[in-house]
Formats: C-alpha cells, sequence, structure tokens
DNA sequence: CGCCTTGGCAACTTACTCAA
DNA sequence: TTGAGTAAGTTGCCAAGGCG
C-alpha cells in the first residue's frame, strides 16, 4: 500500500495544464524556478486578496500558522458554531485533496462560495479551479449553493478613503461548476496514478507557457544553441519551421543570402561576423541634438489595486517618480528627478516639477514610446497643466528606433531593448550591482513598500534611495548610449 | 466572350516588441 | 495588465493575361 499523495488544488490545476509538471512539483520540487511573468503579476494583483476581506469586516480568517490539518479543523468549528460568520481562506480535505475557499458566506440552508481573481474577465480556467474547490468542499461534507467568481471591475473608479466598495464583481458560475463535477474524480484519480509512475513523457509545446508559465521550463526544454533562430528579430512561425526543416539550429548555420527579410540577414551577418556594427546616420543623428539635452525616464504604477483617488484597476502609465539627467553643454551633466514616498497624491506634484526642470526648450530624450504616453495620461488628469504637458511631448525624441534601425551587436540576441543594448556600449553601468531595485517590476513593488503605513522608518528611508538609484541608473544609461553612438 | 489564374494594392487583423 | 508602435499575415478587389 504507497502512502496517499495530498493533491492541493493547485496542483491540480497546474496538472491539467501538463501532467509532467504535477510529477515534478511533487517528486522534484528542487528544480521549481521563479518565472519572471508570475512575479510581474505578483507586484500589481497582491492587494487584491486583502481588500475582498476588507468589504468584509466581520469576516474571520483561517490561519494556517499551526498546519494545514488544524487550519482543516478550525474551519469545521467556525461552520459549527458560528455558522453566520464569514470565513476566509476556508480549508477542506477530500480524498486526498486540500482547498482553501476565499471566501465561504452561510446563505439560506448551506454557503455561498467566492473566489477572488485579481484578472479583468472570467477565464475558462478558472472554472475548472472553482470545480475543484467545489468538489472538495461538498465532498468533505460543506454543502454549497452557489459559486461566485469575485474579479476586478475595471469600471470602478476609487473614490478614496479607502472605499472599495464596487471594486469586485461577483460572477455567478454555478452552472458552469456543476456542469465539471463529473470531471474532477477523473482528474484526481488520473494524478495519483500518474504521480505513482515514473515520470509522463510529455512534449514541450504551448501548455509550457499559457494560461501560466511553468516554473520547469529550465528542466524540459532543450539547452539553445548559443544564437537560436528565434533570436531572430519578428521570425514567423512559418520561417522557424522552415529553417528547422532545413536543419539549421543555430544562427550561424544559416547561409549567406539565404534569409528574404533584410532585418534577419543584419542580424546573421553580424552574428557570424561577430563585429558590432553602427551606421554612421546614426551618429551623425545623435550629434545633431542640440543642448541643453533632457534624457528622461519614468516609473509608473498600474495596481489592481487602485491607491489614488480618481485612478482605476490596472489603468496604465500612472507615474509616480521620474528621472531626469540635464546635459546642458557637452559632459555637462546634472541629475535631477521626483520622488516623494510620503505624499498621498504624488500625480500632481509629479507634473509640476516636471514642467519646471524641463523648461520651454531642448530635446527630450527617451528610450521607447513610454514616455510619451506617460505624459499624456497626466495631461488627462490635470487639464490645466495639459497645454505644458503637450508642449513637451512634442520635444521628445525617442531613441529607440534610431539604435534599432542602425545599430546592432551579436550580445544583443535580436533585441534592442535597453537592457540589452547598454552591456554592448557601456558595461561598466551594471543593473546587477543594485540592490533590490534592478527593473521596473521591482520598483513598483518598493514604492508599494515605501508608501505602506506598516512599513517601518528606516525601511522607508532605504526603500527610498533604492527607487533613486535605480532611477537614476536608467537615466544615466540613455546618456551612456546616446555618448558612446555619438561617433 | 467567358472562365480562370496571377499579381498588385489597400484595408484590416494578428502577433510581437518595447516600456512600466 | 496596459498601450503604443510596427511588422507580418489575411482578405477582398481589380486589372491584366492566358486560354478555349
Amino acid at each position: 500500500m504507497t502512502k496517499p499523495i495530498h493533491l492541493s488544488k493547485s496542483r491540480i490545476l497546474s496538472g491539467l495544464q501538463c501532467e509532467k509538471r504535477l510529477w515534478l512539483e511533487v517528486h522534484r520540487p528542487e528544480l521549481k524556478e521563479d518565472s519572471a511573468g508570475t512575479t510581474f503579476t505578483f507586484a500589481l494583483g497582491n492587494m487584491v486578496g486583502e481588500v475582498a476581506q476588507q468589504l468584509v469586516p466581520e469576516g474571520k480568517l483561517i490561519g494556517w500558522e499551526n498546519g494545514l490539518s488544524e487550519a482543516i479543523k478550525e474551519t469545521k468549528r467556525m461552520i459549527d458554531n458560528n455558522p453566520e460568520t464569514p470565513l476566509f481562506e476556508a480549508t477542506f480535505s477530500y480524498k486526498g485533496v486540500l482547498i482553501r475557499a476565499d471566501i465561504l458566506f452561510k446563505e439560506d440552508a448551506g454557503h455561498r462560495m467566492v473566489e477572488v481573481k485579481g484578472s479583468t474577465s472570467v477565464k475558462d480556467y478558472y472554472l475548472d479551479d472553482c470545480a475543484v474547490q467545489y468538489w472538495v468542499s461538498t465532498g468533505s461534507g460543506c454543502q454549497i449553493n452557489k459559486v461566485e467568481l469575485a474579479h476586478i471591475d475595471k469600471t470602478f473608479v476609487y473614490p478614496g478613503d479607502g472605499n472599495y466598495q464596487g471594486l469586485l464583481k461577483h460572477v455567478d458560475i454555478t452552472n458552469e461548476v456543476i456542469a465539471r463535477q463529473e470531471d474532477v474524480p477523473r482528474w484526481v484519480s488520473s494524478f495519483q496514478k500518474m504521480l505513482s509512475s515514473p515520470t509522463p513523457e510529455i512534449e514541450i509545446g504551448e501548455q509550457c507557457v499559457t494560461p501560466y508559465e511553468c516554473p520547469f521550463c529550465n528542466f524540459c526544454w532543450p539547452e539553445e544553441p548559443e544564437y537560436p533562430l528565434t533570436a531572430l528579430p519578428r521570425i514567423s512561425q512559418n520561417l522557424l519551421k522552415e529553417l528547422r526543416d532545413k536543419g539549421f539550429q543555430d544562427i550561424r548555420d544559416i547561409p549567406p543570402g539565404y534569409l528574404s527579410n533584410d532585418n534577419h540577414e543584419r542580424v546573421r551577418r553580424i552574428t557570424v561576423s561577430g563585429k558590432p556594427e553602427i551606421n554612421p546616420i546614426l551618429g551623425q543623428k545623435l550629434q545633431d541634438l542640440p543642448y541643453p539635452r533632457y534624457y528622461l525616464d519614468f516609473e509608473t504604477l498600474g495596481a489592481a489595486v487602485p491607491i489614488w483617488k480618481g485612478t482605476s484597476p490596472y489603468q496604465a502609465h500612472l507615474p509616480f517618480q521620474w528621472s531626469c539627467h540635464v546635459e546642458n553643454a557637452p559632459g555637462n551633466i546634472v541629475h535631477e528627478g521626483y520622488l516623494d514616498i510620503y505624499e498621498t497624491e504624488p500625480m500632481r506634484p509629479l507634473g509640476e516639477k516636471l514642467l519646471e526642470v524641463l523648461g520651454k526648450s531642448g530635446p527630450i530624450i527617451t528610450y521607447s514610446a513610454f514616455e510619451k504616453s506617460v505624459i499624456t495620461k497626466l495631461a488627462d488628469f490635470f487639464p490645466d497643466l495639459a497645454d505644458g504637458l503637450f508642449k513637451l511631448k512634442e520635444r521628445i525624441v525617442d531613441i529607440l528606433p534610431m539604435v534599432r534601425d542602425h545599430y546592432y551587436h551579436p550580445d544583443m540576441h535580436g533585441s534592442w531593448s535597453i537592457k540589452a543594448v547598454l552591456p554592448t556600449l557601456a558595461p561598466e553601468l551594471n543593473y546587477g550591482d543594485l540592490e533590490e531595485v534592478h527593473d521596473g517590476t521591482a520598483a513598483q513593488a518598493a514604492y508599494m513598500e515605501a508608501i505602506s503605513p506598516g512599513t517601518e522608518i528606516p525601511r522607508k528611508k532605504a526603500l527610498e534611495s533604492h527607487l533613486w538609484e535605480y532611477c537614476k541608473l536608467d537615466t544615466l544609461a540613455m546618456v551612456k548610449i546616446v555618448h558612446n553612438l555619438s561617433r
């Protein structure tokens, strides 16, 4: 008799995505790696659960400090003795499967179960998720009359003062969940059988990235050649297949003249030669930029739970910080910026200081069109500043397309993002040297922590300086790129 | 002339690449 | 998750050309 394997709900969901993934999670968890995609959604969405609980002040959280079996017992005690109290994270186990339900309300003779999601719509795979919860909780003796999915209502506008009434939209999915009930025991028993067998052989494919990126990609995916075909910019699936069929694995395998796309051929040629190419036109264009030059970069927030009055969930491009290196004459550079973690509504003072520092003339140098859309967003919020902001927009010079058209280095591996370009031009500027905040995502997380009332003052100060260092490095990177390409 | 294919062009859609 | 920008792919239309 083998020991029963305890499946959590999330393990069943990962098994539905790919059996091999579930097998690895159970038997080889040490191979797991963090994937970038999940940290990003986490940074934006991690407050949703808290707000859902805030909206039900009479509710009680079932913790699991004393282990999950204690949580199961406590759930039962609460349902028996305090049936009217809504429960957060009510915990049930049935036939070797464990789930924690986001919210459980007493309703009529049974319960209403609510699953809270940080997305803005009902996704198909959420229904499988809820079907498992329903199967386990009803199976273990808790009657469920209704299942709801609470997702973010994008049209919600935050009125301020911590009032999040209306942030979540409740959708009745009881019928869809019941329709899936016959599938759940099949999933469970087939997973249990699969888990007591050797590693399932599953080819890599779509399921490795959809609907969620698998943390075992590095284990399953074959080692990539140094310059994989996928590093050809915007390569189509057709061409990729054609090249693979011809037996090419690495960009350097492709014979000269084979690629019809000029940009592909350029990347191939430079990769083979190992030498970067700079079209002199670029140097000329950059040298022609007049002074004073303003190198500008924003850090913005687009959180699932809006924190500023008048903003909406996932409303993108809301700035909380900017950095600007001002080059008054060649090499004569001063640093300016805005960040105020004590200001509860920072956008307006941020915009005012921007207008003040950027003055009336001189190119505003950015990398990508992002900064332009941030300024547009600011103008929407403050119509009285709109005139000045529109004038800033007209001065913006986006150097990304210029760099893309005229510069390539083999180490860029088909990407012209600033993080791919910078190391080839200014290796001494290293994002890895920064503590904690080394990309835009981390900046958002740091800002959220810095403004949180629960954060201690020394920690706030540390986060504040990390944010300054990061944003400053971003604009300094642009200065270096422009300087090193201006020849 | 009818019938078909082919190439070119514009309009539209999709997919990817930046940024946070 | 958003949004701007763009390359690539799809579709529909028309004219030109081959052929019986």
